[in-house]
DNA sequence: CTTTTTAGTTAAGCATCCTTAAATATATGC
DNA sequence: GCATATATTTAAGGATGCTTAACTAAAAAG
């Protein structure tokens, strides 16, 4: 098997393996407080992007700004989401996450981490170091091609 | 910082990475074809099982089973799921994807890694070597972490 | 063999999400 | 300044997802 391709299976059962288990593990937290899939994934919209407005929402969730607004809303009336006129243009809303939303939102982030530190855990000293520094040549490349879309 | 600090804080910053940008990828292929996120969901999990009951369905998704046979039978009805009597237990279910189910899960899979190998192409010869083996020992012990419970 | 438990289905009903259409208010273009 | 475009909101309505409750059928327990 060539390199590249060695990597590109050895990368995709990883994402396969992580992603499958954060979604669970995230999902299951956030329903145990109450709050739908499409509400937490606007709070994590939010959360990435620190402050946005409507149609930021809408654009990056698929769904019309008249859902977006709806959903903010709630949220905001649920005390986990803050809505400000944007100052630069009155039209527009600044949405931010509250104290209680970004609560929220880390505590999730945490709960979705947790079996990541068990698997810390699990390695030796050299292993770790290893995994270290290939993890961030890898997070240092996802950001470029991030970047570059 | 000790290293045990540092590798935990860098694989919480790649699972986070990619988990986002894998959900986001993924629930776009699969609205763009017709198909909400609970069904997916339900799809991905009889993809993982490769076979499974009601009540597998059910309790991995926290619904009643109500829920979880309504939702099979909107699958079976779409042609992705099928639905066979269990030859040793007559009262229950073996649900299966179909071939058609499957070609969507796989095709589904393939949308959220497309960026996955973009990230590979980003990387030099070696440090493809570095992180092809820090992958391997990460998904190893992501299994037997998963395994343990 | 009868009772109880388990697996799944069906029906009724409620909540949520999302859409379209119409409205308001502000910004931009000519 | 006036017409148009943009950002958001509101209301009405359709679709989905989920729940509870009642039901069927098969297995397990006694």
């Amino acid at each position: 098997m060539t390199d590249s391709l060695q990597i590109s299976k050895a990368l995709r059962q990883w994402v396969d393996v992580t992603t499958h288990r954060s979604m669970r593990d995230q999902s299951r937290y956030v329903k145990s407080l109450g709050f739908s899939m499409p509400q937490f994934f606007l709070l994590m919209q939010v959360y990435y992007k620190k402050q946005c407005g409507i149609s930021d929402l809408s654009e990056h969730m698929e769904i019309t700004s008249a859902a977006a607004s709806q959903t903010v809303e709630k949220l905001v009336q649920s005390g986990l989401l803050e809505r400000a006129e944007d100052p630069s243009d009155r039209r527009a809303k600044q949405i931010t996450l509250s104290v209680k939303g970004r609560e929220l939102i880390e505590k999730s982030i945490n709960e979705r981490f947790r079996w990541v530190d068990e698997l810390t855990a699990n390695l030796g000293a050299d292993e770790q170091k290893k995994v270290s520094q290939a993890l961030d040549i890898l997070t240092e490349a996802a950001k470029k091609v991030e970047n570059r879309e």
